[in-house]
DNA sequence: CGATAGCGCAACCGTACGGTTGCACATGGA
DNA sequence: TCCATGTGCAACCGTACGGTTGCGCTATCG
C-alpha cells in the first residue's frame, strides 16, 4: 500500500528519527550542521537524508554552497491512518483517532 | 526512544503489515493459517510473527496443537505519538492528532 | 498404538542496510 | 586568486534481514 512502505522504513531507523526530531526543532538545517551533533559521519546523515527524502519526509533546498534540509511530515500522516484502520478494529482509542484523521483529511493538501 | 523502535521496525515490513491486517480481519489465527494465503512459508511467518510479538503487535495462545495469533495493536499508539509530536510542529492537522492523543491517552491502559 | 498435522529450531543463502573512508567537484571569503 | 568549507559520489565492510530447507518434537485423531 503506497508510501507507507517508505515511510515506516524510513522511520524504523533511530538515527534517522533523530534526524527528524532535529529538523523540527531547528526548522532548517544542512547535512553537516546535523553530523555535527550526531555520532556519525557527515555521508552517513546524508544518506538518511535521502531515504527521508525518499519517503517524503524532508525536502532540500540549496543555499549557496549549503544545502538546507527541512521536514516534509505531511507523508506519516498516511501512515498513521494505516495504523488507525488496522489498530482500530481492536482498540477503541485507535478508533477515535481514525474519526480524527477522516475528519482532518477532508482539510489537507 | 522506547518502544517506538521495535513497532517501526516491525511495520517497516510489508508482509508484516500484511500479517497484522489480515489478523485484524480474522480476529486469531496459526501461523500455518496465515501462511497458506501468502506468497510464503510457514516458518517465514512464525518469524515476523515473533518481530511483531517482540513489538508488542500480537500475542500468542496455545490452543490444543495450535497456537493462535491475536493483533494487539496498542503500542502502536506510542508511535503514532511520536509522529504527532514531530510532525505537529510543522503540520496543523497533526497537530490536531497530538491533542487527540493526549486526550486519549489519559483513558488508556 | 500408529499415522498425521502442526509447531520449534537451526543452518544456510543472497541481499540490503548502516556506516566508514577516500577523493573529486563546487562555492564563497580573504 | 588561493584556500577553506561544503557537497556529491563511489567503493568497501560487517552485520542484520527476509527467506528457504531440513529435521525433530508434540499432540491430536482413527
Amino acid at each position: 500500500m503506497g508510501v507507507a512502505d517508505a515511510v515506516f522504513g524510513a522511520l524504523a531507523d533511530g538515527t534517522r528519527r533523530n534526524l527528524l526530531a532535529r529538523l523540527g526543532e531547528l526548522g532548517e538545517a544542512s547535512a553537516t550542521d546535523l553530523a555535527r551533533e550526531l555520532p556519525v559521519s557527515r555521508q552517513a546523515v546524508q544518506k538518511h537524508l535521502g531515504t527521508l527524502s525518499d519517503a517524503g519526509l524532508v525536502a532540500a533546498r540549496r543555499a549557496g554552497r549549503e544545502v538546507l534540509y527541512r521536514p516534509t511530515p505531511a507523508p506519516m500522516s498516511e501512515a498513521m491512518a494505516w495504523m488507525a484502520e488496522v489498530g482500530g478494529q481492536w482498540d477503541d482509542r485507535l478508533a477515535a483517532l481514525e474519526r480524527q484523521l477522516s475528519r482532518a483529511g477532508r482539510a489537507q493538501a
